[in-house]
DNA sequence: AAAATAATTAGACACTGCTCAATTAGCCAT
DNA sequence: ATGGCTAATTGAGCAGTGTCTAATTATTTT
């Protein structure tokens, strides 16, 4: 998936890689969906063990450490972190719950940080911030990586997502 | 497109319906990547006429008017709406002059919008910021479509995504 | 060694994007 | 009307896809 991206990823390739056929793949993994959302939720743990360092290693301005970090994932592993949006599931389907699991620890990490910066909001203020703010960072992300920003003459997409973020939290009586 | 989404779009199926065989679509358009370009660009079309129309006869709160036609077009051609960002050019391929034209057309009516808001800025920070808000709004609508924000329990994605716009126009000085 | 279980495979099915020689349709001058 | 020319259209064929299943091979247990 890092290599081909989502729209050149196949079962068949990946059983050639592994040097399996086709059946064994489907035999581990009940359909193709299965398998992204295997891999998807790889990339999510990864992600969020990036976050969770970054922030822990960083300066004193965690929220600049969140943002950056954010966006640095989705930099060094552009392919992965895309086909987390691109693959949709089917109508019916549900996401399994530990995968869904994986995905809001991502979301917590976003709303450790974000309470701290606003001690006096109450949690459900700060999980409509946070929800907010990851929309925010993820729609500039986006923009970045599919090459829009790039387009526009767009160049400092990270110090912009920033700039929003702060604002945001200022607005809401942060520091 | 509008009716099986990008996943269940196939040049097959858009020759049975119209009634002519698959090679006839691939002599009126170079690729499938053509095609799709083609659809995608009729979609910008809509929807720049739709939000000049919304703020044409939306009311003074111009900013509320562009907001709510920005998710209002894509909450009522969901599929189409994604179709646009579904669909990535493979490596070599440029998007042609006459559609990227398209895509600027958009662009141009935020600009717009944020100039009037913010009169005694430059060109230049004008369409920084308007770049910034068109991926702050986008981000809150795209996790609005593929359902982020109904499972993280978010309502009001679209009055978020307003509020984290008059934050930004506010603190560049605006109205 | 035999029986039972687990893992793996190859092939078939219906689908995809794409190409191209062969056919059909439309038009125009004789 | 007829023949000739061009433009439009076709569908079979290629290599690829996800998915399923009967048959085979490996492994473990008895």
């Amino acid at each position: 998936m890092a290599e081909t991206g989502f729209a050149g990823f196949s079962a068949r390739a990946v059983a050639r890689r592994i040097g399996y056929s086709v059946g064994t793949i489907y035999n581990v993994f009940e359909s193709l969906d299965h398998l992204l959302i295997a891999i998807n939720g790889r990339t999510f743990e990864l992600w969020t063990a990036y976050l969770a360092e970054r922030i822990a290693e960083g300066g004193d301005d965690r929220i600049r450490s969140l943002v950056e970090a954010y966006f640095g994932f989705a930099r060094n592993h552009p392919k992965l972190w895309m086909a987390i949006y691109d693959h949709r599931l089917p109508p019916g389907m549900a996401m399994p719950d530990r995968d869904m699991e994986k995905r809001r620890a991502l979301t917590r990490i976003v709303f450790q940080e974000i309470a701290r910066q606003l001690p006096q909001c109450t949690d459900s203020e700060v999980e409509h911030l946070a929800r907010s703010l990851i929309a925010t960072v993820h729609g500039h992300c986006t923009y970045e990586l599919n090459g829009s920003f790039a387009l526009m003459g767009e160049k400092h997409p990270t110090a912009m997502a920033l700039g929003r973020v702060r604002e945001a939290i200022a607005a809401a009586g942060g520091s």
